[in-house]
DNA sequence: CTGAAAGCGCTTACAG
DNA sequence: CTGAAAGCGCTTACAG
């Protein structure tokens, strides 16, 4: 049943089988030139005998037409990544082109370099970069010429690629400051895993917002994205008398601290106020509903897709993209007692 | 900046410009054979200097090699087609192949006809269909005799493709059994979409259970996967005296099923019990934690890939599935009063 | 270590 | 409507 390692049949076996030339063969195929039925009909019976398949590469490569989109996500399943992939593929289909994906941890782009030129070798029009920081130097030689767009996640203005922008600085800073304004005389943070030394974007914001406001800055807990860190970080705070008020580098990681708190015989918003970013589809189902910032990563994806498409001139069906602060159960003034 | 469309450089520029012959510049490139290292360095700066990027179509054709895998995934970023898709990747990856999604709905494969030739177009060596029954006439006729792997979502025994199996029939079955254990009179369900007048194999396992106990079979409540179907189905029953326990089709449904029963201003577990499945991460987290179902999909994803490449002969790394009911706080007997 | 030749499977003018 | 020829960009024997 495998079957031999024997090359399977190409356009020369189905012409001698159909008693017709390769080209006539390659017409059915492509539907270009007219055909008389009865070849045609011939033609499909001899593919279809044979299990012919066209060769992809064979007509990408006289054709030089490149139906392949690459992403190059992250390795993860965070949300936001998620979201963008599936709306990219979506958007790709839809405009006749393939999704080819390679997943990589930023810190560590030389380690993928064969995963890389794998993607590179094969017919793509171009490149979407999920994480703008995953375009470091290595990145950006391997990609040569090729078209690429990215996904901005803070507020850099001097970026040198076509891009779209998810504001994470923004997020984090409105989010913060909602928690002051609330009355809180500080905000601890749980942040996301900090790569290469820099702060993850999200709590660099938070540490600005303080800062702007002259509340004190409390030590970070940084989790690794997981949700056992999340609870773990969770739980030192939530046993902090200190603590009124807690800002999530996500909602995931939100909703681990939440737990944490209840563990810990606090309640949330009466004794510690808790906040995340993303608004994902789970935050408004919580008991108590997150308050957080909705980031619109499917808006993101399709808006990055076109963005490199544009070289080829296609309709935009991006849409604007929808944000802001979600404000809900999970924050609330700090105890008066406190 | 945008460039024009004249062909990018082949092989036989960097030749001229380096002043050697293009089979120099192809043992440069593979590396396959010895290259004086004066030359080398010539060529690799004539490469630099055009811009180069090998023709991945040009390689795969002469080469017969096919470094893709195709994935055929759902329509949606439900947990489970995630997890697979990001396993999937990862392992592709480790053994040199890039991986293609194509996302679709399994009611309409016809539809998506274009992109799945598209995708059989491309120098594949196989494709995993994530969920069985996309694997339908009209997919299989496309795949030909293409090698093929997929998930089997259910008990079915009579499949005619190598397949990984991650038992919905039994969860569902266990999860409503362990409700009826508890002294449940019955389990009511919030069920996922059915598509082509079928139940879901989740729903048709729990009746079956139902009828199996010689409990009443309730009428479902169906979704689309969503947070706010889910949610209203849950206030629905929320509101009904006679629902003491709620099988819910998977976690998220069974999250906003718990939010909706908090809203009614009852309790879980003490007025209603609530299970899932698939155990994904919040699970544990949620307040109360959810009692659910573990599903592996991080191996089945990882296993359904090497059982496509088995053919080529690779080393297993898929080790063995871990699932099971996870009994937490969000399932007890009835109250004494009901 | 390097070059000239052949060929991978297909499509596109070019003729009829 | 159909066939013979050329060529897409690369790699692999084959000679030196």
């Amino acid at each position: 049943m495998p079957g031999g390692r024997k090359r399977p049949p190409t356009i020369a076996d189905v012409a001698r089988v159909a008693g017709v030339s390769q080209p006539t063969v390659s017409r059915v195929l492509t539907g270009n030139t007219p055909v008389r039925d009865v070849t045609k009909e011939r033609v499909r019976a001899a593919m279809k005998s044979l299990g012919y398949r066209p060769n992809g590469a064979a007509r990408a490569l006289v054709q030089g037409r490149q139906p392949i989109v690459g992403v190059i996500t992250r390795d993860t399943a965070l949300h936001g990544y998620t979201r963008m992939l599936a709306n990219i593929e979506s958007r790709a289909r839809q405009a006749g082109y393939l999704v080819a994906i390679v997943a990589l941890d930023p810190a560590d782009v030389q380690k993928a370099t064969s995963a890389l030129d794998l993607l590179l070798g094969q017919p793509i029009v171009g490149v979407v970069v999920l994480d703008y920081t995953t375009y470091d130097t290595r990145l950006k030689d391997s990609l040569g010429n090729l078209p690429v767009s990215t996904v901005i996640h803070g507020d850099q203005t001097d970026i040198d690629v076509p891009h779209v922008r998810v504001d994470d600085r923004r997020a984090a800073y409105e989010v913060t400051n909602h928690l002051l304004a609330l009355g809180h005389r500080t905000v601890h943070h749980v942040a996301a895993p900090s790569r290469s030394g820099e702060p993850h974007i999200r709590e660099a914001a938070w540490r600005q917002a303080l800062i702007d406001a002259g509340a004190p800055v409390p030590e970070v807990r940084r989790t690794d994205w997981s949700i056992k860190a999340a609870r773990e970080a969770g739980a030192a705070l939530a046993h902090d008398p200190d603590v009124t008020a807690i800002f999530c580098a996500n909602d995931e990681i939100a909703f681990a601290v939440m737990r944490s708190i209840h563990e810990a015989g606090k309640r949330v918003p009466e004794d510690i106020s808790v906040a995340g970013i993303d608004d994902e589809p789970l935050a408004a189902a919580w008991v108590p509903a997150l308050t957080t910032f909705r980031l619109d990563f499917d808006w993101a994806g399709v808006a990055a897709l076109e963005l490199l498409m544009e070289l080829d001139e296609l309709h935009s069906t991006a849409g604007t993209p929808s944000y802001g602060l979600v404000v809900r159960e999970s924050t609330a003034p700090p105890a008066p007692a406190a």
